[in-house]
DNA sequence: AGACCCCACCCGTTTACCTCA
DNA sequence: GATGAGGTAAACGGGTGGGGT
């Protein structure tokens, strides 16, 4: 099998690949793949660089090695040729530098439609007859087995790889908007208990002074009273005593407007 | 049982590209 | 027209869990 994978090394400075997310390590996914040791210096990767054998994504990389990837902030990376070559000339010599699997040797038939004449990674735009055919079988499911991501990659002339991570994408942005859905939801009932609850103190504060004002006549303390929201008048625990049939509340969670059924005419 | 591998998925992030001020 | 900011979507790497061996 071909060696698509090479580690170029050697000694100097350190830089990693932007695309391993300044986290470090170097992975291959490709059983295939084989890591092959070589030193390098500067002129190399110019030359390299020059035959495009070098990805200028990760050209990007040497770039802002000394700057850019001592933190993780997201700075744009320059990707600019010749200011990478003034970087290169202004470089040691000698300096440790970790390339993946597509800086420097082939890409393979899958990827080499995806590169830019400097070996960038160019990025696929769908056509809108491929999103229209992606949406639509998202709509029937919002996974694919290995069967339905071959036949539709197939189908849309992309890479397997290619509908499996446009499904992750579009199950994310579900999620995100559902998310916002949801948000919105519980603000919406955030705001209402709070109106509620400003209307029930507000009672509150109507019952102890009317206590006051009238203290044989209404002795009930605020926890007892309950509230017909019909007329928004309250009464008293009479009604939950419930000795007699003809006082009955009907009240569920829900309810925007629960009903008091019997409840004596006087205390109206 | 548990160690290992493979696969699919999620998540956070990077990056190319687009739009608009 | 050039430019930078911000948004969007494709792509990536790492982590995780389930299933098979």
């Amino acid at each position: 099998m071909m060696c698509n994978t090479r580690l170029s090394l050697s000694l100097g400075l350190s830089s990693t690949p932007p695309h391993q997310n300044n986290k470090g390590k170097l992975s291959t996914n490709d059983d295939n793949q084989e890591l092959t040791l070589c030193l390098s210096t500067s002129s190399e990767f110019t030359n390299n660089y020059d035959n495009n054998r070098i990805n200028p994504q990760l050209l990007g990389g040497v770039n802002s090695s000394v700057s850019s990837f001592s933190n993780t902030s997201s700075v744009k990376r320059e990707r600019d040729a010749s200011s990478f070559e003034e970087e290169v000339e202004n470089l040691e010599t000698k300096r440790v530098l970790l390339i993946s699997p597509k800086g420097l040797v082939d890409h393979n038939d899958d990827d080499e439609e995806d590169v830019h004449d400097y070996g960038t990674r160019k990025k696929l735009r769908l056509t809108k007859e491929q999103s229209d055919v992606l949406e639509d079988s998202f709509k029937e499911h919002t996974t694919l087995n290995s069967k339905q991501k071959r036949d539709l990659a197939r189908r849309l002339s992309l890479r397997p790889r290619q509908v499996e991570v446009w499904f992750q994408n579009r199950r994310a942005r579900t999620k995100l908007k559902q998310t916002e859905v949801d948000c919105e939801i519980l603000r919406k009932r955030y705001e209402d208990l709070k109106d509620e609850n400003r209307r029930l103190n507000k009672e509150i504060q109507e019952l102890k002074s009317l206590k006051k004002s009238q203290p044989f006549r209404v002795q009930l303390s605020a926890a007892t009273l309950s509230m017909c929201p019909s007329c928004e008048r309250t009464y008293g625990g009479a009604a939950h005593a419930a000795t007699d049939n003809s006082t009955k509340i009907s009240f569920s969670i829900g309810d925007q407007k629960p009903h008091f059924y019997g409840i004596p005419s006087q205390i109206h």
